[in-house]
DNA sequence: CGATCCGTTGAGGTGCGTCAACGGGAGTGG
DNA sequence: CCACTCCCGTTGACGCACCTCAACGGATCG
């Protein structure tokens, strides 16, 4: 296990950043769940806490329960047998995570900063869904949701240059941001450049070099290696779109 | 618009490719749709016939109608500004399609063979999902499934060489033939290069002569463009995971 | 028989990966 | 308090997997 001090450092920094608090009640009102199905979930979840850069769960394992993140930032990823990993998404406050297909997660799962969670045991949940059509009725538009933003992460890895990726990630972020009603801007990125990269399927190099070019143009600047401020949004939108 | 003649000739050698034939009745058992659920979509599908090569809808179009395919094969797919193009899915027999968000549809799709349809008029499948939970479990056990096909696609975009790709789509075929109750060798790939390159992130012409090598190496064999037999169906399979 | 589309193949270029070195910040131990 | 180590991010030099551009052949159709 890798030492956690320099993430421990990140959440830090996180805390000291008042544009980007969390607000815990935000969470449960831009979603469009009905109080009763929201409260029956509430009924039934178990909160936890976890350090930063700590295991979740893995691909394969017995899916247990599912997760919603109630602070911090997560991430789900799938490995190829040689090791090569893709991060298939960053999960920030009110995010949902544990998709399991016959009784085992379909990714593996890692905390980027320390998080606080709530835990759905899989069985109370699934009797939960059959007894309240509200609340699949918001799964399945989570899901939905889900699957849109799988394709556009698709059209990104499989269309875009690096250039336009790392574009689509700052205004991604930035959009995610304001949904949950902080500051657009900056645009704060505590993983690491290797799970930047991982997520949008470059190296760690190649990520770090966009970077200092994007700033060379004068389209972002940097405040430390984790919050990066968008000078030219319209700009990069532009960029991200081709 | 383009001339659907070679099109045409594709579905008239997949007519005549007997290990290849679809059974409707096996559309309706391998889904896990309860029965009063099933009757009570069937009797709100409006059957529909396109050529092949025809659009369906593109994104952003409002979203009159979800779908699902009854014969032949469609695929789904995204632009860029400029053109690009990922394409997002092929569709097979007993697929739907038509995923929307905010009443547009978030992807474009057109056929790839001629195809027979069904439509469910958007209000009215959103009224039959409220009256009906299990058929609101069906679509969210479906749309998890596609959040998992979309998560494998994305490693495979992110970070599968060239050739783990092709040797990816081809065992993925194979295995959804078999789900169909077709024969898993030869692998049917009706639609055309360009297609298959923007499926994988590639270039057409990558995709041709990866298609060589692998003939080249004995892996596969071709049976005309359109079929390619799996001669080691293992050697395949293990390169497709890395 | 010409036009068009599709697949294949070759030659050459390039965007990004690989490998390597370096620097800074934080923790650790003396 | 200062070395020392470990991580992470950055930067440079170089290589290659895949893209770009181009030509050609076969099949279909009018």
């Amino acid at each position: 296990m890798l030492s956690t001090a320099a993430y421990q450092q990140q959440a830090n920094a996180r805390r000291k950043a008042s544009c980007v608090e969390v607000s815990r009640t935000k969470t449960a009102s831009r979603d469009t769940m009905f109080p009763d199905a929201e409260a029956r979930l509430a009924a039934i979840g178990r909160a936890s806490a976890r350090p930063a850069r700590c295991t979740l769960f893995e691909e394969g394992d017995q899916a247990a329960a599912f997760y919603r993140i109630s602070q911090g930032v997560a991430m789900a990823y799938k490995l190829l047998a040689d090791g090569r990993r893709q991060v298939t998404g960053f999960l920030f406050p009110g995010d949902f995570l544990g998709l399991a297909f016959e009784g085992h997660y379909v990714y593996g799962a890692e905390t980027v900063t320390q998080c606080r969670l709530l835990g759905y045991p899989s069985g109370q949940l699934e009797r939960l869904l059959e007894s309240c059509p509200e609340l699949e009725r918001h799964m399945l538009r989570l899901a939905n949701h889900e699957l849109l933003a799988a394709q556009q992460q698709m059209i990104l890895l499989g269309r875009k240059t690096a250039e336009e990726r790392l574009a689509s990630l700052l205004c991604t972020f930035s959009r995610r941001q304001a949904a949950r009603g902080e500051a657009d801007n900056p645009v704060w990125l505590p993983m690491c450049r290797g799970a930047i990269a991982d997520y949008l399927g470059l190296t760690l190099e190649t990520v770090s070099r966009l970077v200092t070019k994007l700033c060379r143009e004068g389209l972002i600047s940097k405040r430390g290696h984790q919050f990066m401020c968008l000078e030219e949004p319209k700009i990069l939108a532009a960029m991200a779109e081709g």
